[in-house]
DNA sequence: CACGTTACGGTTGAT
DNA sequence: AGATCAACCGTAACG
């Protein structure tokens, strides 16, 4: 994949197969939303399919994040060596316990929840393969990947339970990246710590801060890995030198700008060199190269510093719910106000009616 | 026509 | 080191 070369879409739009929109895009779908525009008419604008639009104003909107999910990966492990402690014991205390007892205690005892729970067969296999033999405890798995690392940040990168309602409000996601999760942990829904927000990215801290995304040298971990930049209670974990590692790996294979925010206004602008290679290539018109931001020239270079303009980041940080229950049909064909508003958000020029 | 949903072909990253 | 798996992606098409 040394190459990513994008394709176009049926709108004109580029995009690379697999790969989530580059953030700036979809900070953008938000915004032109924020002000009213119709979802069709982002779609013809941004030239992005109307169902992924659709998609990321549903996701924003059911967990304020604009955010795409962690790709790749693999599922949190259940079987924690916490788990498998607590398995042993109830097997010691209780040699002819069932797996379906023992899954049971779980629950009861708050080692698992219902969401985390190992299932009867996995249990099974945990009593045959590592708990068979009661005299050779586990140690190896338990040093093998450290469980409060890894585990535990497992869940809570993906819970996948849906405990507790979103919080529609601004204050959704209360949970607290950085703070220890217990195992028995559910309270978060899937992946989406509060830092996510669009507040917070548009905001200061993710956006601005480069040291808050990655090393210092502001060089971000790749999009997905945004989300584990602030799961991740332990930061540099896999630090080289004070620089990330994968966001080194990042721009090495994937020079996505990672959307990176440090590179917001080249990622906005996508210059060939920092998107995938082809945004704002062949079709050009995707926004106006270069103009993108006029307001906030200062960023205007990846990995430098940031400052953001504040109009824009007030404007960024506030466009979450201001008329968004209620009135969700504004002028069908933009109006001339939704015009000069869409114009002058980031300086983008768009086509005053989609073709 | 607008938009929610989903099959599809794709990428990613942990195991 | 490479394969597998399961997550996610955006598009296209359907309803």
């Amino acid at each position: 994949m040394e190459q990513t070369y994008g394709e176009v879409n049926q709108l004109g739009g580029v995009f690379v197969n697999g790969r989530p929109l580059p953030n700036a895009i979809r900070i953008r779908i938000v915004e032109l939303a924020q002000l009213g525009i119709r979802p069709c008419d982002i779609s013809r604008q941004l030239r992005v399919s109307h169902g992924c639009v659709s998609k990321i104003l549903a996701r924003y909107n059911e967990t304020g994040s604009i955010l795409p999910g962690a790709i790749g990966g693999s599922k949190p492990r259940v079987t924690t060596p916490n788990v498998v402690k607590n398995i042993r014991d109830y097997k010691q205390n209780d040699p002819g316990i069932f797996a379906w007892e023992i899954r049971d205690r779980l629950l009861a005892d708050g080692v698992c929840d219902k969401y985390n729970v190992p299932s009867v067969s996995s249990i099974s296999r945990i009593l045959r393969n590592k708990i068979g033999n009661l005299s050779q405890p586990t140690q190896h798995e338990s040093s093998k990947h450290s469980p409060t690392q890894h585990a535990l940040s497992y869940n809570h990168m993906y819970s996948y339970s849906y405990p507790s309602p979103l919080s529609p409000t601004g204050t959704k996601m209360s949970s607290t990246p950085g703070l220890p999760v217990t195992p028995g942990h559910v309270g978060i829904s899937r992946a989406w710590p509060s830092v996510h927000t669009v507040s917070n990215i548009l905001g200061i801290r993710a956006f601005m801060d480069p040291a808050a995304i990655a090393g210092t040298d502001g060089y971000p971990p790749k999009m997905e890995d945004w989300a584990s930049v602030n799961r991740t209670p332990f930061p540099s974990a896999h630090c080289v030198n004070g620089l990330d590692k994968s966001a080194i790996d990042t721009d090495i294979k994937y020079p996505q700008a990672s959307a990176n925010l440090s590179s917001y206004v080249p990622a906005c602008a996508y210059s060939a060199s920092n998107q995938y290679g082809v945004y704002g290539g062949p079709t050009g018109s995707y926004v106006a190269p270069g103009h993108w931001q006029p307001q906030s020239t200062s960023l205007s270079h990846a990995g430098s510093e940031m400052t953001v303009h504040g109009g824009d980041l007030h404007c960024a940080m506030t466009f979450k719910h201001p008329s968004r229950d209620g009135d969700r049909k504004p002028p069908s064909p933009l109006s001339k106000q939704h015009h000069e508003a869409l114009n002058s958000v980031h300086g983008i020029t768009l086509p005053t009616s989609a073709s």
